[in-house]
DNA sequence: GTCTATACACAGATAGAC
DNA sequence: GTCTATCTGTGTATAGAC
């Protein structure tokens, strides 16, 4: 699977996202016509992210947000009671959009490897579709309330157990070899994270998702699949 | 090489460090006695570290400076002209760190695989050791003025440059296989980053450093190295 | 549902006593 | 060299007109 692939079966645009989470806050948003609430919250969100990618979210002020969605701050009150519940509900849904995701593709696949695979490319082009998203999440982790803080913490353990239980059935049907799986993959974490985080390097170096993606997983399978059967097996699940 | 040696060799304390900044800051400090002044600039640093790994440098207050570091708002901006120039200080310093000790590491080793490996190794100890100043340098980069900013994107391109060109050095002698250098390096960089930027889910796995930094250089020697001369030469260089 | 005007708190920064 | 007291701008948030 390549990203366009990808693509054409999990394309949720902005105006959908902006959708499920007017849903999930009907009641606390003041705004109650729908089509009018989805469309300025989408504005919203696009804007929080705008100025949040340059200067952070502390360093946003309602006014700056204010003129960069070009609506009133007091228009603005109407959608959130304040600048935490805003960022809040942003984090919240950014955990949601990866962990339902991940999980739908991970229990597409049987094969460790395939499924390693799959995991590993779903969460970069994941990224990569919802980057914005991604990168918020990441960065302003830091600033939630210690009571959400717990939440957040919890999905960053739960996307990692999910692949080291892959190694981990990998390694019992003699596919990977036997390592301290957990730190392998943290590795892994980490180099997904690369993506979103350094979006603007890749883009200078022209590199594309799908070569990133594959080299990743290049790099993965290298140390991961057990090495007497590498010269062997090597073309089994090209 | 491992983190207990690596200290011996490198270690300076944030005394030192302290120290370093005075020197280099003396004309717009206006205290003139080293001693308090370098007492004091550690008292500062360590507090915004502490200060700003929970909320961000932006969230800090110069008011919460001053209650963490027990001086009052009128000795604060006598050691710094405003909250933008210790940001500005701070992120100088710490590039200037990184830079200095890499450079001096990757002179030391001749052979391809062995500066490889030192190199590596080298900046995941230095990020150990100076674990607050990599992790500010990272996270508040947003921060600084675009004027500042081009310096910092320059060292980031300029640490990245030090191990492609091993790569590449090491692709010229057949010891690394042919690749996409700038790309693997990119990632090397995104698994070394990881070790600081999230040191709790270290401590809380109990992975030490020498542990993380030796599986970092199994993953990156299983994929780079030559694979024929794999099995054949695997032992001459450990 | 959206706006303007405004309340009130707190930020960064400085002056001047000690 | 360090403190307290204070100036001034800007921040978040709300009330009430349209």
């Amino acid at each position: 699977m390549n990203y366009k692939e990808f693509k054409k079966i999990y394309a949720s645009s902005s105006r959908d996202i902006a959708r499920e989470v007017f849903l999930e806050n009907r009641d606390s948003i003041q705004i109650k016509k729908e089509k009018t609430a989805v469309k300025n919250l989408e504005k919203i969100f696009n804007a929080v992210f705008r100025i949040s990618y340059k200067k952070g979210f502390q360093a946003m002020s309602m006014r700056d947000l204010s003129r960069e969605t070009g609506m009133s701050l007091g228009s603005l009150y109407a959608y959130f009671s304040g600048k935490e519940k805003l960022l809040c509900t942003i984090q919240t849904h950014g955990w949601s959009i990866i962990k339902t995701n991940l999980e739908q593709i991970s229990a597409t696949y049987e094969n460790p490897r395939e499924k390693l695979r799959a995991v590993i490319k779903g969460h970069i082009f994941l990224s990569e579709f919802f980057s914005p998203w991604f990168y918020f999440t990441f960065m302003e982790a830091r600033n939630i309330k210690p009571s959400e803080l717990e939440t957040v913490k919890s999905m960053e353990e739960y996307t990692q157990k999910i692949v080291t239980n892959i190694l981990r059935s990998g390694e019992d049907q003699d596919i990977f070899k036997p390592d301290n799986h957990e730190l392998t993959a943290s590795m892994i974490k980490a180099m997904q994270q690369e993506w979103y985080l350094k979006r603007w390097k890749y883009r200078k170096l022209n590199v594309s998702v799908d070569q990133f993606a594959d080299h990743l997983i290049d790099i993965v399978e290298a140390f991961c699949l057990a090495q007497k059967k590498l010269l062997v097996e090597d073309k089994s699940c090209r």
